[in-house]
DNA sequence: ACGGGCATGTAAGCGGTTACATGATTCG
DNA sequence: CGAATCATGTAACCGCTTACATGCCCGT
């Protein structure tokens, strides 16, 4: 349940909405990771349910901000220092490379440049972030988008390098 | 779903058991897209009654190996060809570096230094995979573990870097 | 007045994990 | 004969997605 602490995070920041926290998400967080508006906005109930975060405002539109309690801001900085990291990685692309095998060569070049296009393009976005301002949450989400990049990079590099390999087809001679 | 098609692909290599799977799900895959058993288990379970792979034979210690048919040849090279690519990622790590700044820097320090090291390790792991035999499939898990090698070497760079930025410290005067 | 974006929710279902449970065989 | 490992399963739960549904406000 790493959600909940995402959203107890950037909450630390500053009040902001469901709807705000689920662009978040989308935009700024969707390459790593990403979240919909149900699961959001139930976590959020549940959060103020249980006095870590607390309504801030309402606003037009029954919009409503939420503001991190003291209680929310030691859960988060106890889960932060305390708690064990999730390293799980589970990347579809990667899965299908072991069964490149069985494609076409045809199918795999294109497949290949695909990926690469896309991998850079997510590099490329994430590099046009630039700064994020001098705040110190401005300065950590640089060293995420940072991070971004260079993933982004590396599997965009690995694409390219992966059409220079000769392609290994099921069955050259069966 | 990508397990099953997971499973697909690697019965295509040959003839597997619940158990072998397993344990390439946890042991080869295990950096890049793990398994546990009673999803394989069930899954293999309906894959054999909808006719995509069979029971190839019955060992020792009640062992069932199954193969794939033809259906199943199919389904996995149309997946491969067809189905668009899931290019979801979501990673606890960066998505804890959003908040470093509300770590106290010793503890970011330590946390760094661990990741690094568990990134490097990964990446040392994949590289010292090595050859996979010169068969298709072992040529194609070798792209793999090139792409693995890359992704956890990203990681450990980007760790080391963030260790030498200036820690953005919340509340620096407040 | 109405269309589009802001804003919040509910419900069903899926994919995956964890814990529990058990049987069979080999090896020392 | 006991421990370790091979081997297969079930059940409960969790986190997340998708589809559905609705209300409100602003600009044209």
């Amino acid at each position: 349940m790493s959600l909940r602490h995402g959203l107890l995070g950037l909450l630390a920041e500053g009040p902001a909405s469901g709807y705000d926290l689920t662009r978040r998400f989308q935009e700024e967080l969707g390459a790593i990771y990403p979240a919909q508006h149900p699961k959001i906005y139930a976590e959020l109930g549940r959060l103020c349910a249980e006095g870590l975060i607390a309504l801030a405002s309402e606003g037009p539109r029954r919009r409503k901000a939420y503001r991190i309690t003291e209680t929310g801001m030691s859960e988060i900085r106890v889960w932060l220092a305390e708690h064990e990291v999730d390293h799980t990685v589970r990347l579809q692309p990667l899965l299908r490379s072991v069964f490149f095998w069985l494609m076409e060569p045809d199918d795999l070049r294109r497949h290949l440049a695909r990926e690469r296009l896309f991998y850079a393009e997510q590099a490329a976005r994430y590099e046009a972030y630039g700064e994020c301002g001098d705040t110190p949450n401005g300065q950590s989400l640089r060293v995420t988008t940072e991070a971004a990049v260079r993933l982004y990079r590396a599997l965009a590099d690995w694409a390219e390098w992966a059409l220079t390999m000769p392609p290994a087809t099921a069955k050259p001679g069966d």
